[in-house]
Formats: C-alpha cells, structure tokens, sequence
DNA sequence: TGAATAGTGTCTTTCAGACAATATGCC
DNA sequence: GGCATATTGTCTGAAAGACACTATTCA
C-alpha cells in the first residue's frame, strides 16, 4: 500500500488536551469537573478539556484550557497518557492527551465567561456519571497520582507557601488513603531534604505552637525520573 | 470566542504513533531507526512510526506500524509520551504518541514491502543525525527505560524462551550502564518470583553448565503501578 | 590439570515501620 | 492545671550492597 506523503485532512482525528485538577477538601481528595452544556452527553459532568489550537503546544493547550474552564494559573502539570480509542467520542475521532494538576482548594474560580458553567469538586471515590470515557480516565489518574506521592513533592501544589508538616502530613494521607505515623512521616521528609523551616510560627490555637516550613525550590522534583 | 461543537477540520493535526525499539547486542542497547525515503529529511534515521488509521486504537495502530516497518510481531508496547510542538514537522502540525518495546536482536527483519527501506540498530548513546525531533524523543526514551528496568521484568521482551542467569544480568548491566554482582543479582531476581528453572541445563563450553530459567508469566509486570 | 563459567553465604549498612513520652502555649 | 497539638528517639525487621570461595565441565 502507498503512503501519501500528506496524510489526507479528512482522517485528521480531533485532538483534545483533559486536565484532570485534584486538591484535597475536608479531608478528602477531589477533582474538578464540569457540566457539559451541549450534547453529546449534556448535563454530565466531565473533565474540564478543549481543543488543541494550531500555534500552541499540548501542554500550553493544557494550561490555556485549564484557565478558561476554571479561572486556575500558575500550577504545575504533568502529561498523564493519551486515550485514543476510535469511537471514545461519539461525534468524531478525537483524541485526548491528559494532564494533571494539584491545587489549593480555594484557587477555584468560576470562569468569567459569557454564560455560567457548572463546575464542582467531586471526591475522586464518588463520582457523578462521567461522560464519555472520562470515568476511565478519572481512575487512571487516581491511580498514578497514589504512586507518585509517595516519591515526589507532588503535594507541593496543594499547600500555601508555609505549612505546618502537620498540614503536609494531612495531604499525603487523604491521598494515599491512609494514616500516617507521625515520627516516620516527620523522620521521611526532612530527611529528603525539600524542606526548610521559615522560623515562623503557627500561633494559632491553645496549643503549643508549630513551626512553618516551606519548600526550598518550587519545581516538583520526581524521584522516579 | 465562541467554540464550535465540531472543530474546524483544517485545524485538527495529523497524529502518528512511533515506535521506540530497543534491543541488547554486542553489550550495547541498541535502538532501531529506518532511513527516511522522502522529504523532509530524506537519507535521515528516524524512529519508525506511521499515521493512525480511522478505525484502529493507538496501540494498534503502534503495533502495525511497527510490523510493516521493522516486521517485529507479538512485543509488549508501553506508551511513553505524546510530543506535539507545533512545528517539530516542517510539513504540517503533526503530533505523535510515542511506545517502546524490548526485543530480541534476531527478531528484527527487513520488512517485505516493496522497496527496500534502510532499517538498522545504532547504540544509543551513539545515534546519528536523527530527522526532527527524534533525538529527543530517544533520549527521554533511553531515559524512561533505565528507571523502569530496575523495577520491573520489562527485559522479558530481550530474551529467548529459555535463558541463563548470566544472559539476564547481562541485559540489566547493558541498560542500566553498570555491572552488577553477580550474587546480589540472583538473589533478587529469584526472591521476586519470577522466575523458574526449566530443569534443562546449557552444555556450551568447556565449563560447568548453567541451568536455564524461564519467566512463569508472559505479561511484564512493573513494580511500581 | 588448567581454563572458563556456574553457583553459593555472611556481614554490614540502610531504610521502613512500630511504638510513647515530653514540650509548649492558651484558656 | 487542663487541654490541644508539636516535637522527639529507639528498636526491630527487611532489603540492598560489599565481598571470595567452591563446583562443574571440557579441552
């Protein structure tokens, strides 16, 4: 069989970038959706995605995207995995490259578009009905993020500039799911090497006061890479 | 702006998928390449990948693309990363998901198409000139498969049926760049599970003979997912 | 018996995990 | 003093890493 040299346009599939934004709120892991004001799959709600425009590259199409459909900048996004399946949407092909994000829960605006759209924070264990095969991806990133925590200081974009470790502690636990000791969790961190306390602190409460800590460099480091 | 439920067809990319393939030979990770036939880059290597078609999934479409390019059949594909800058293709926006595979060296053959294409294994940390930005697609490729090989029995795919020891510990010494000791080795590789000696032995050489060993399951496992 | 590779065990260090008492500030 | 949270160290078990000698076959 003969390749054309250009593909022909008509095969173009459509090409999407999802970003899938994760923070933690009362003690809970959640992600950000929004509800879909057109058919296909109207009033389901799904993960806040568009188009990749001709100029741009995927991820600064992630970053716009994100920005449009929920007012968030400035965060720190990670290619996820490309979804590809023919018939994943109903109207075209379109294929879908994901990325990822963690936010202060408070960051979350409702964009200022000409019409109000839905948005919400869902837990990521109990999710809506997702249109089309968003719950999919939804659970790939659950999955993914749960293995990279552990390694990285992922949870960097989830905390305000100081923090209590007790706050940091907060966070990998809603994350992973599980409890934490104290003294390990402590032991792990500093040794690491990410930290440095600010020499403020905390004084709020009737308790004994906690020392602020911040992280030394805002880039994510991964320890797997 | 307004966005239009379909997207203007003349703005969607074409999407390829390309094929990072990876062998040991000669204690040397080797990577395949094929000479590009036409412009742009005509006579440069380039990783081989092809467009996907309307009706196959991305990992379909990795797997015939490399069989029509390299004739390899039946290899674990793991997608690695989806590269799309807007001009990385001096032709037309292309954007491509990339896969990796582990084989054989033998396994390679000349594919049976109707012109001969240039297809052969460079060491890959000494490629030649590579056509777009293939080069940084191998490397984060070579990268990715160093941190991977420590966790998992991804060198399944390097390997004959049945095999010695020594010919596994050879294939992570090459990937991962460093020997290793010979005892620590076999100690983890069959704590893990593995493994199981086949009760044949190799009786080549005028030294004791090894027993050979083989995987108990087909499907590579990682340790960290 | 010499050459070549296969096969094996111990010690040390490091890291993860279990575990509880004291410190500090506010009321 | 009572309450609430912060802070700290030791022990144990598991895994990783350093390290050297014996076993088997063939020429």
């Amino acid at each position: 069989m003969k390749k054309t040299l250009y593909p022909e346009v008509f095969e173009n599939p459509a090409v999407t970038v999802d970003v899938l934004l994760f923070t933690v709120e009362n003690n809970q892991l959640k992600i950000v959706l929004v509800k879909r004001a057109e058919e296909p799959f109207r009033d389901s709600w799904s993960i806040p995605g568009g188009f990749v425009k001709k100029g741009e590259n995927l991820e600064e199409a992630a970053i716009r995207v994100l920005n449009e459909k929920t007012g968030v900048r400035d965060v720190y996004l990670e290619q996820l995995y490309t979804f590809g399946e023919p018939n994943r949407d109903p109207r075209a092909r379109i294929i879908t490259v994901s990325y990822f994000a963690l936010i202060p829960s408070k960051h979350l605006k409702k964009p200022d578009g000409e019409k109000i759209i839905d948005i919400e924070y869902f837990p990521s264990n109990k999710l809506p009905p997702l249109a089309f095969d968003h719950k999919k991806i939804v659970e790939y990133a659950v999955e993914r993020l749960k293995n990279k925590a552990g390694y990285s200081n992922i949870v960097y974009g989830l905390l305000p500039k100081k923090f209590r470790l007790s706050d940091l502690q907060k966070m990998y636990e809603v994350i992973l799911g599980h409890q934490l000791d104290k003294r390990n969790f402590r032991k792990r961190m500093l040794s690491l090497g990410l930290l440095e306390p600010t020499g403020e602190k905390d004084l709020v409460g009737a308790h004994r006061p906690a020392q602020l800590y911040q992280f030394k460099k805002r880039e994510v480091v991964f320890f797997d890479q």
